[in-house]
DNA sequence: AAAAGTTATTGAAACGTTTCCAATATGGTG
DNA sequence: CACCATATTGGAAACGTTTCAATAACTTTT
């Protein structure tokens, strides 16, 4: 039979009150009794039952991280800061992959409504907005909603863009492709390409964009196979590419056609996933600030969760550029 | 004011003990009533508090991932199916960083303890079959403790050893090289080279190991240093390493020593994790089957759970070879 | 129509905490 | 020593379920 608070007030001989008072370190406990009940702990190996105080309060220090799957680098990797940056506060990840299906999606933050989690960070594409519970707190990466009390998370996509161009220029680049794929839902990635042509557009650089929706059945043959049927994309030295990934599918695809990179094309990712630096050749990248990102969810949640009110709607983290051997 | 079990039943006008038996599918309520609760619930928009029945039951339906990190490809993978096959069965993950060190782990046995959770599956790297909780169910990948009640899955590592030989000399190697970063404590893993070093001997092939112990400030730049510091190292036409990430590592090294892959040598990697479909050159692998592996992990957890006992004490999933560009 | 049997329902108790108010102990002051 | 203020403690109530013994409502059998 485990030992419960009131075994541990038997034993020493003081209130189950009391006992539960040393637990939480109430400042209101003479030396002497908070030294008695400690043996009595103690001797009897009592665990506080953490369901149970749960249940009292009404609340877990439990949150959730609600993403498409946990099996992408990125997010694996943003996984691990924000586990990391809860567990330092003393509160548990709970995760939840909703394959980016809106119905599971919905699902899930049911669920995670009847479970009484102290707060969510979110990588959604659906207009959920209406779904989040008002009374548990929200963090979304990459997607603003501008309502309901949900923040957002970001990094600075738009300078991202920019940058990728510049770099692109700098490498020699004078004919340059975005390629994207898009997601019907809104979200701050979509900046990327807007900074990408507005820089092109200042440093009068032409600048095609080729986007493919991936909501459903997406396949990455027929992108690119979509792709390279139009001659012009043929004639473009410069490519930045929407992720990492899309950005080493393309260095593929290219080699089997013959086109080389760097000599021929340059190329930049965006995100900066770690294993890319076992990709050859080495990709170019926008890092995206993934500790920083998700160190800074975790943050303002917990803030959220205590009651405060975030001073901005919306934090955008600088990206910084990382050279490999594709510009 | 969010509605409890007792409003509804107020509002159907029946008793707590029936709005219960509704929700949980009891078989002995009538049609009728049934009707009439399920319209109250309906009407308050009541949703049954998982918190307050996890606390009556003492258990919750939550099951913890203990793992080194979640940012390693292999088992982002391995948790993306585990959280999937958990999710079938009506059960949510929890996930536990404990970056390989044995205190963060035994912090981590305390809290899920505490927590109650419904069970465990742990890749961990110590001795913890002294702390893990007799009562909570535990799923060991990789290593077999062989007591306590804690079963292991895990690949069949010693077919895979002997399988990378097979296929190194099928490619034309002829003299081998075992590439491994060790753990002090022991694991399924090292069968790798044993299978491996079995086969050689069969077959008569020449066989060297290199191993070196990574359970504390291990830096692949020493690894590798100290590697090719033996001559006898650049002489060989074939190397088995230990994990993909290994093998790619070697891969990048040896290129910066102008050794060809695979014309010079021959490279073949263990776990067949999915980015290395974008390593340059795609990497020759002993795939583990990942998705076998987390979902029956899972299944022979709940089994546990539901009070079962398992027939073996170790499951052994068997591999498969998946050729690349490096053999 | 009563008895016996079957099926459906009720409502109190229990799960282990925290919290709050009342009660008591302690210590200081006039 | 009486009185008051303050520090400490005790213990009941409450959190929202599930469960179980008791009871009620029907059915069938006699």
């Amino acid at each position: 039979m485990v030992p419960s608070i009131k075994d541990v007030a038997e034993l020493a001989g003081v209130g189950v009150g009391t006992v539960s008072r040393v637990i939480n370190n109430h400042p209101t406990v003479k030396a002497e009794t908070r030294k008695k009940v400690n043996e009595a702990i103690k001797q009897l190996n009592y665990i506080p039952n953490e369901v149970a105080r749960n249940f009292k309060m009404q609340k877990s220090k439990m949150v959730a991280l609600l993403l498409p799957s946990i099996w992408h680098p990125f997010f694996s990797e943003l996984a691990y800061y924000i586990e990391d940056e809860l567990d330092r506060e003393g509160y548990k990840l709970m995760l939840c992959n909703s394959g980016g299906r809106p119905d599971k999606e919905l699902y899930y933050l049911d669920m995670l409504n009847q479970n009484k989690v102290a707060g969510i960070i979110g990588i959604t594409y659906n207009d959920i907005d209406d779904d989040v519970s008002t009374d548990i707190p929200f963090i979304s990466i990459d997607r603003h909603f501008g309502n309901k009390n949900i923040h957002c998370v970001t990094s600075d996509n738009y300078q991202g863009g920019r940058m990728a161009l510049q770099e692109l220029v700098k490498a020699g680049a004078s004919k340059v492709v975005y390629l994207g794929i898009t997601s019907s839902a809104y979200s701050e990635v979509e900046l990327r390409r807007q900074g990408f042509i507005d820089e092109a557009k200042e440093q009068g650089i032409e600048c095609l964009i080729y986007e493919e929706n991936g909501d459903e059945d997406f396949s990455d043959d027929r992108f690119f196979e979509n792709f390279f049927k139009n001659k012009d994309h043929l004639n473009v030295d410069g490519v930045f590419a929407n992720t990492d990934m899309l950005a080493a599918k393309y260095i593929d695809r290219a080699k089997k056609l013959d086109v080389r990179v760097p000599e021929d094309v340059k190329v930049i990712g965006y995100d900066g996933i770690q294993d890319n630096q076992l990709f050859h050749p080495i990709l170019s990248t926008i890092r995206q600030p993934v500790e920083e990102m998700g160190r800074t969810s975790v943050k303002l949640l917990l803030r959220k969760a205590q009651g405060e009110t975030l001073e901005n709607e919306i934090y955008r983290i600088p990206v910084v550029y990382r050279e490999g051997e594709t510009t």
